[in-house]
Order: C-alpha cells, then sequence, then structure tokens
RNA sequence: GGGGCGGUAGCUCAGCCGGUCAGAGCAGCGGACUCAUAAUCCGUAGGUCGUGGGUUCAAGUCCCACCCGCCCUACCA
C-alpha cells in the first residue's frame, strides 16, 4: 500500500557554508529516511530550503557591506551546492526569500490572527539607535551585574553564569558597532501559546511510544509553563505583517523563526506549482493517511514539537479558542518529530569562529559523498552526541567500506568476469546457497523495519552483515579452488552475484552513489537511484535563484531482484578508494592551520 | 537556577518494558587462505557498565544524591 510520505528537513540558516555536524544531524538522516521510502514504494515530498531572514544575517550583511538580500543570495547557493553534492535527493530545496513564501507566511499569519491566536502587545525591547532595528539580547554587552565582569552578554554572563535581562546591565553596548542601545516601548504581535497548552497536550500523548522517548519527554515537560511569543521584529528584513496599518511599514517584519518553520509548507505548495499540479500537495497536508517526519537537531526540537505544531493548531482552528481553518484548509501536525544529537570535532564543540570545523565542500573535495554518509549512518549522533576523529573515519573507511563492501564486490565479480566474461547460471543449489539466499532475503524485512523507526544505525549494521555473511560464504566455499567442477563454480559465483546485488539494494539509502555503480557493474541499465541537481528557476519573471530537486523514480526498488545469468560481466576497477593513513595526520594538521 | 539527554572494553559506539546484557566493529595477539584495493576467514577480550547510597530473590537496566559533558531556558536561529 502506498503511502504519502512528507520528509521535512530543517532549514539550514544562510550565514555560511554547511559543516559535516550540521548535515550529520538533518541531511543525511533524512535522505536516507526519504531514499528508503521511495524505494519501499511511497510517495514520498522531501522539502526544505534555506533560512534567511533575521538579524544575524543583516548584521553580517552590514559588517560586509552588503545588502542581506546578496549575502543570502550568496550562501544560498553555497548551501545548495553542500547538500547536492551530498546526494541529499530533496524534491525541492528553495529559500525563504520567495514570493510564494511570503504569501504563504502571511496567510498563516492572517488565520492565526483571525482566530485570535495572534495579539498586539507593546513590549520593552532593545533597539540600535542608529537603525531603530531590534537588537537581540546576545548582541548586547555589557558589565555584569551580579559579578562585576565586564564581557557579559544581554541573555547570560559567561563568568558567573547568571541569566540576565538586558536592561539591566551596567554600561550595555552593541556588540554590532559599539554604540548603546536604546530601551524602548514597542508593539509586537505573539503567538499565544498558552491556548495550545491542551491541544498540545493530548497530541503529544498520542505520540507516546512511537517518538524518540528523549523528545517526547522533552516536549511533555515544555508544556508546564507556556508563554505567549512574540512573533514580529523590528526589522526591514523580513516578511511584511499583512495586516492594514502594519503591511507597508518598514520597521516592522514577522520574525525569522516564525516564517522559517512555515517554509515546509510554502516549499511544499511551491514544488506541486511547479511540478504542474498546484493542488498536489494537498495529498501530504491534508490526505488523513500521509504521514510527515521532520529531521533536525536537538537544539531544534521545541519548534518542531511545540511551536510549529501550535501554529498548525491554530491555524486550524484546534485550539482553546477554537475557530475555523484558514483558506488553504486544515493542515497535519507532524507525525515524527526525529531529532539528533551534536556531532562533535576530535572532541571539541564545532564552532566556524575558532576554527574547530570541517565544512561539507571541503571534505568532499578530498573524500568520498558516500564515505560521510556512511560515517554518519553508522557512527553519527543519532542518540547521543558522538564525535568525529580523523582516525575514526580513515578505519570505517578502509576496513569497512573498502576491505568489506568493497572487496565483496571487487572478488565477486571479477572471479565471474575473468572465468565466465558474464553471470553464470546456477546448478543445484547445496544448503549452504540456499541458507546465503535466505539470509539475504530476510535482511530486506530487518533493515527496513529499522529504517521506519529511523534508526539507521541498526540499519546500516544490519546490512552489513549481509556483506560480512558473503565474504565468510566464499572463504567457506573457496570457488578458486574447484578448477575441476566449473559447475559447481558457477553456482557459487551465481550466489555470490546474487547477494552483492541484494546488498547493494541494502545499501542504497546509506550510499546511493556506489549503489549506482555496482548497478552498473552488473549490467543494469539506466538510473537506478537518482541524485538531485542545482537547476536555477525564476518566480514570475523574477530573479532567477538556485533549487535543488531531482527526478528519483529509478529502477530502485526494496527487494531482492534475481541476477539474469547471461548478462555480461567486465573485470570490475575498485569500488572505494582506500585511503593512506596519512591522511589522519593531514588532516589534523590542517586543523590547527585553521585551513 | 529550572528542564532534557549522556557518561559501558585501548578507540568509536549498541544494549526497549530489570533476570544468558556484560556486547559489536575497529585496534592488539595467534592461526588459515590467496579470488580480491596485503583485502578475506577462524580463534582470542576478564571492562568495579561516572561516584555513593537505596528498592528487589535479581540492576548499566528502577529510585535518590553527587561529579563531569552536551542541549534548551522562549529577544540566536
Amino acid at each position: 500500500m502506498s503511502q504519502h510520505i512528507l520528509t521535512a528537513v530543517a532549514w539550514p540558516y544562510a550565514n555560511g557554508p554547511r559543516h559535516i555536524g550540521h548535515v550529520s544531524g538533518f541531511g543525511v538522516p533524512s535522505d536516507i529516511f526519504s531514499r528508503y521510502q521511495r524505494m519501499a514504494g511511497n510517495k514520498v515530498l522531501m522539502v526544505s530550503g534555506t533560512d534567511e531572514h533575521g538579524t544575524p544575517i543583516q548584521v553580517q550583511a552590514d559588517r560586509e557591506g552588503v545588502t542581506a538580500r546578496e549575502l543570502a543570495d550568496r550562501y544560498n547557493r553555497v548551501i545548495a551546492e553542500d547538500l547536492t553534492s551530498l546526494g541529499l535527493s530533496y524534491d525541492l530545496f528553495t529559500r525563504t526569500t520567495t514570493a510564494n513564501h511570503y504569501s504563504i507566511s502571511q496567510e498563516i499569519f492572517k488565520g492565526l490572527f483571525a482566530n485570535g491566536y495572534v495579539f498586539p502587545r507593546t513590549t520593552m525591547g532593545a533597539v540600535s539607535p542608529t537603525t531603530g532595528r531590534t537588537l537581540p539580547d546576545r548582541y548586547i554587552e555589557g558589565t555584569c551585574p551580579i559579578c562585576g565582569y565586564d564581557g557579559a552578554r544581554g541573555d547570560q554572563c559567561d563568568n558567573c553564569g547568571n541569566q540576565l535581562d538586558p536592561i539591566d546591565l551596567i554600561n550595555p553596548r552593541s556588540r554590532v558597532n559599539g554604540e548603546t542601545p536604546k530601551f524602548i516601548e514597542t508593539e509586537h504581535f505573539m503567538l499565544d501559546l498558552p491556548a495550545f497548552t491542551e491541544a498540545l497536550g493530548s497530541w503529544l500523548q498520542g505520540k507516546q511510544g512511537d517518538w524518540r522517548p528523549n523528545v517526547l519527554k522533552f516536549s511533555l515537560n515544555l508544556l508546564g509553563d507556556m508563554q505567549p511569543r512574540a512573533i514580529s521584529r523590528d526589522l526591514d528584513w523580513g516578511v511584511p505583517i499583512p495586516l492594514d496599518g502594519w503591511r507597508d511599514r518598514n520597521d516592522k517584519r514577522l520574525y525569522v523563526w516564525f516564517d522559517a518553520v512555515i517554509g515546509y509548507l510554502s516549499a511544499s505548495i511551491e514544488w506541486a506549482r511547479r511540478s504542474g499540479e498546484p493542488d498536489a500537495w494537498r495529498q501530504w497536508w491534508q490526505n488523513p493517511d500521509a504521514r510527515g517526519y521532520y529531521f533536525m537537531g536537538k537544539d531544534n526540537i521545541v519548534f518542531h514539537s511545540e511551536i510549529w505544531p501550535a501554529m498548525l493548531l491554530g491555524y486550524n482552528g484546534e485550539g482553546a479558542r477554537g475557530g475555523t481553518p484558514g483558506s488553504l484548509g486544515k493542515l497535519a501536525l507532524p507525525s515524527e518529530v526525529v531529532s539528533s544529537e551534536f556531532l562533535t570535532m576530535e572532541g571539541r564543540k564545532f564552532s566556524s569562529s575558532r576554527q574547530v570545523v570541517i565544512y561539507v565542500r571541503d571534505f568532499l573535495a578530498r573524500y568520498d559523498a558516500d564515505a560521510l554518509r556512511y560515517y554518519i549512518a553508522v557512527a553519527g549522533p543519532e542518540n547521543q552526541d558522538t564525535d568525529f576523529t580523523w582516525s575514526e573515519f580513515v578505519n570505517r573507511n578502509n576496513g569497512e567500506l573498502v576491505a568489506a563492501w568493497g572487496n565483496l564486490v571487487n572478488r565477486s565479480i571479477s572471479m565471474a568476469a575473468k572465468n565466465f566474461g558474464e553471470v553464470p547460471e546456477a546448478g543445484e543449489l547445496t544448503d549452504a546457497d540456499r541458507a546465503l539466499l535466505a539470509r539475504s532475503r530476510a535482511a530486506f524485512a530487518a533493515v527496513g523495519a529499522e529504517l521506519e523507526r529511523s534508526r539507521f544505525k541498526n540499519a546500516v549494521t544490519e546490512a552489513f552483515e549481509v556483506v560480512r555473511e558473503a565474504n565468510r560464504y566464499l572463504a567457506e566455499q573457496e570457488p578458486w579452488k574447484l578448477k575441476d567442477d566449473p559447475a559447481r563454480v558457477k553456482s557459487i559465483l551465481h550466489v555470490a552475484l546474487q547477494i552483492v546485488d541484494d546488498a547493494k539494494t541494502l545499501l542504497t539509502p546509506f550510499l546511493p552513489g556506489s549503489s549506482n555503480k555496482v548497478y552498473a557493474m552488473l549490467g543494469g541499465k539506466g538510473v537506478w537511484s537518482g541524485m538531485p541537481e542545482i537547476r536555477d528557476v525564476d518566480e514570475d519573471g523574477g530573479k532567477p535563484y538556485p533549487v535543488i530537486t531531482g527526478e528519483y523514480d529509478g529502477a530502485a526498488t526494496w527487494q531482492s531482484i534475481p541476477v539474469r545469468p547471461g548478462t555480461p560481466l567486465a573485470p570490475p576497477t575498485p569500488l572505494f578508494p582506500k585511503l593512506d593513513s596519512k591522511v589522519v595526520d593531514e588532516e589534523l594538521a590542517r586543523l590547527a592551520d585553521g585551513r
């Protein structure tokens, strides 16, 4: 039975290139999941984009003497290239600065407003006296009123650890330009989160036993103290507020987090329009059988398990104040929130500013995308923070990808090509033959079950067991010693090639690039598992921008496909390059240099 | 300060509701083999499961306290 699966992937903030910690949290896991779901016959819509509004981008743009839009343009393209080169199979990776996104964000705001879940409130806030823009707490520093430390941030003192209110700082100053912030009364719109406490509570209770327990526990706990949350800022970079008297104001915009989470919906709608069926998105958002899986790092849980669901409930008219659905109709809440822990780097936190960082593009300039994907799948931060080390990377690559899987492909195809030049016919099968074939077929259900639960580590380990079994099988059968029994050699190699073919299918979600190679080596025609590409598109004659998209309806399906005897085989070339152990030292030196 | 998560063999990590859970993969040691990118296969692991208490017939597995690390704490996104 084919199901509609929405894979909603966290939106990277467009203030720099992505590092491998970012893609280990939201990128690779969401792609493994989506590729599997497509192979299993489901209709996947995988969407994301760059998140481009907000103060940090404005500040960085000012610093560089460019406009916020120019900075966002630059990093939107850089990030799209990072994600494409990793083979992440987005149906649409767009951005938050499109006219479509503006209009959908405004529609959600209006729906919430009409149902009474958004209200204005005058608050005290810091702004820059020269620009009039909101100055977020952490852009303010001064002397801590508690311990007297001079470098305290507006939200917290790094010295004594106390939480602060910026208005209490002694000699407050802006970290952007050193000026003294002005504390003014300013009117903002608030999202009435307390009105959703009950609705969110019963929704979350229904996820018991389904979600990862840490996400659920964390989310339920937050319900105890829901407060209204501001959804607008004093800023000119963002989505205008769609109400009379506000629409044309140049100093008020929707707060970036509010428009960013709406991206999942607006990107789905943009995808549908580009696909020529403008209403197609409704299959993923309004069909009761559809499921929505959201992928993110642990720092983003609250937005996906609390705030975005609250926004959807409010738009649907399902909070404490009731109401009616907005013009788009009722929208579905997340089915599952899949969050990752953090990847650290040689024992330290990733930090671009402190040069503790490995950028995706630098990594992929020197190593295979599948090597990184494999590392993240097998040793990534799925259940707890995990540490990336170069020596572990080299070990995994050489010991598992090259020595176990690459070698199995190589030895099997090599023997068959050398002796027969084609996939040989199997004769009568022995118990050992049948046992291995059965083991491999059974793996589809086992690995699939793990993937459906987003247990990627278990899944890839299970798939690799088949590879190890096959190497064991060849060692036991010793076809190279059976020169006087060609019929038996044919059977053994037939079985071995069948397992190679099965394993390439099982590994496709994790290692799509190399599985495509194995598919071709075994005589497969056309595309096995599609890869993403960047296309420049425009919107109503507007400025072109890059999106990631692709055709992913390849031949790949989640089942054992019999190899065809007689298929010509050429001597194989190695699937993965073996890495010299010197790269560990080279990379560590690079880190020390800050290169 | 409050909340959440984690601290398991040299390394990176699995261990859901308590009772073959003390594990896997690397690395190490010994052996076999040669089809294959010196790859593969077999054998070999005595780690007080962060510390100290408690519950239980039985606790990495539940409870409490403490130590360490990470995340959130709603004006970073």
